[in-house]
DNA sequence: CTGAAAGCGCTAACAC
DNA sequence: GTGTTAGCGCTTTCAG
């Protein structure tokens, strides 16, 4: 920095301030700094910089699995208002191991982050490490922080699973299943539970759960089978933990007699998983607005990083909405 | 640290030894030390660190669109490479925009990563701004350097264009179209001289490009509706330059009579997007190994890294492959 | 605006 | 192993 000084013929410290207090430095020198600067190749070492302020203006963000799109929208969102506050986000993967989990946050805790963002691994399996963060702010997303030392946002997974049986419930269905699993994934358990709350408001319509042990494609295939296995016209709706499962399921028995999606058998799914519209019949699905929930996760943690500890640790839920598509409504469904 | 220092009873570069040179601390004070650390729940300031040192142990990757799954695959490959050799990844999204991958190169440079890896927006929106870093090194994903200033790692498109028509050939298609565009990607272009070369190869054997301004879902629908219009029969087999632009055409003409995919029509898209294989028609296509190509480029950045200014800058061609499924082999297919 | 200087938290080298 | 110290590149303050 003392090389561009010199260059410009000016002291270090108006060097320092062209680039961080610009309106105490003339129009003129600032573009003699400017030029140098250019001229130079001069970058600023923000090692040095947030070493002497004791700030950075980065944020770091820690996903679960980034080959989930759920998490890459999450992370697009909460890019999108770390931006408007001047800040940059930065992406670790997790990749659904723990090990990666806790090297990655503490990467970001020692390279001295504003704050960090944390989309965790299943609850199930994080429960117990308790102390995630002290000095850094930590803002939890899609995990419900049971201590309320944390600010957080999630999904109403309960509501989601509510709509999904409510929405084949209006459409007449009342031999319903609710595919998924394993249950100590606590999403899953809650949308069961939501599925079951609609079920028990409306009279005569019963719901069975089929458990997977996961909820991918190959799984919901297997479950595929063991509803062919069933018997037609033992279930005339499905509501599945995830769209993944749900296209594993109709691949199976769609086209079987008696199985026909969604004449026999309306579908709804979960996740509004990207190619869920464009799948062997568009699955109709719960959408959990991830983008927005990476928004609000990131305005809780700017308030955070300006507001000090004092800051209260708000939990923000999100509700899921409804898109049905071709896999519940059959032809009354029509592309965009 | 002399905090820590303090309560452990020791010297402050034994704090120091202990966290980089174990093997000059004995066990005893080692231990002490680590106690003393864990009750004060001190977190070595990384920036102060690096400032001393001159040096860091984590590097950036700046990555096109983190929507592709293309991306995310190179994310991961190197991510694994680099815990390989002790150091950490960090992922910054351009998120297609142009501004935005100036400002994530920026940000890596500030912050005195190691190195950077970039996957960049096409060739044809990048050509020109040539220096991109001079102190960090930095290797090339996907992107051919056309100066040898940077190292780099590249799918041989035209291999896969070749394969992919080739593949058609084999089958005893004659009547070919080529699905894609706009041209100034270069990857398409260079797609489509793949598959040139291939009918070129094969006396008898027509090839038509079909331009299509984009290479998503929509796009393929749009083109679909043209072969539509040009009759059945007029072509009886189709290389697509990406797996959406074949998912949206096959939507719109299998079933019509004429146009039975992959009877009248076999399909071949690109790139093994992770729902191609999941699409109404499981989708045959190139594959680009995308993790390959992150481990070779992490590979190339460590030996930049260590070797300093003076490695040479090689560029690696990965070559792709060809995964036929249910669109050109018919039932001949399996899956797995 | 200049010029000088203290200090951010750490590493590395020194004599003991 | 200890205790001390210079210095990494920057920000910030202060008198002029």
């Amino acid at each position: 920095m003392s090389d561009v000084a010199r260059h410009a013929g000016v002291a270090l410290g108006t060097v320092s301030n062209t680039m961080n207090n610009p309106d105490k430095v003339s129009e003129a020198t600032r573009r003699k700094v400017q030029a140098a600067i250019a001229e130079l190749g001069f970058i600023r070492n923000d090692a040095a910089r947030s070493l002497a302020t004791g700030t950075s203006s980065t944020i770091g963000i820690v996903l679960a699995d980034l080959s989930n799109s759920f998490f890459v929208d999450i992370a697009r969102g909460a890019d999108a208002t770390a931006r408007q506050h001047g800040m940059n986000l930065i992406i670790a993967n997790s990749d659904v191991d723990l090990a990666k989990q806790s090297m990655n946050i503490s990467l970001f805790e020692e390279s001295r982050v504003a704050g960090v963002l944390l989309a965790p691994l299943d609850t199930a399996y994080v429960r117990g490490s308790a102390t995630l963060l002290r000095s850094t702010p930590l803002v939890l997303v899609n995990f419900a922080a049971e201590s309320g030392h944390y600010a957080g946002v999630v999904a109403d997974e309960e509501h989601g699973g509510y709509e999904a049986a409510q929405h084949l419930i209006g459409l007449g269905r009342t031999r319903l299943a609710f595919l998924g699993g394993p249950l100590l994934l606590t999403a899953v358990a809650q949308r069961l539970e939501g599925a079951r709350a609609a079920v028990a408001a409306n009279p005569g319509v019963t719901l069975e759960h089929i458990e997977t042990r996961g909820l991918n494609i190959p799984h919901g295939r297997h479950a595929g089978q063991d509803i062919l296995a069933r018997g037609a016209g033992t279930f005339d709706g499905l509501v599945a933990a995830s769209d993944l499962l749900a296209v594993g399921a109709i691949q199976i028995l769609d086209g079987k007699p008696g199985f026909d999606v969604p004449t026999d058998l309306a579908v709804v799914g979960y996740d509004n998983n990207h190619f869920a519209s464009e799948s062997a019949i568009p699955v109709s699905t719960i959408s959990q607005h991830g983008e927005e929930m990476g928004r609000v996760a990131a305005q809780l943690l700017m308030n955070e990083i300006q507001g000090g500890p004092t800051t209260i640790k708000q939990t923000v839920v999100i509700k899921p909405d409804l898109i049905p598509r071709r896999s519940s409504l059959g032809d009354a469904w029509r592309r965009d």
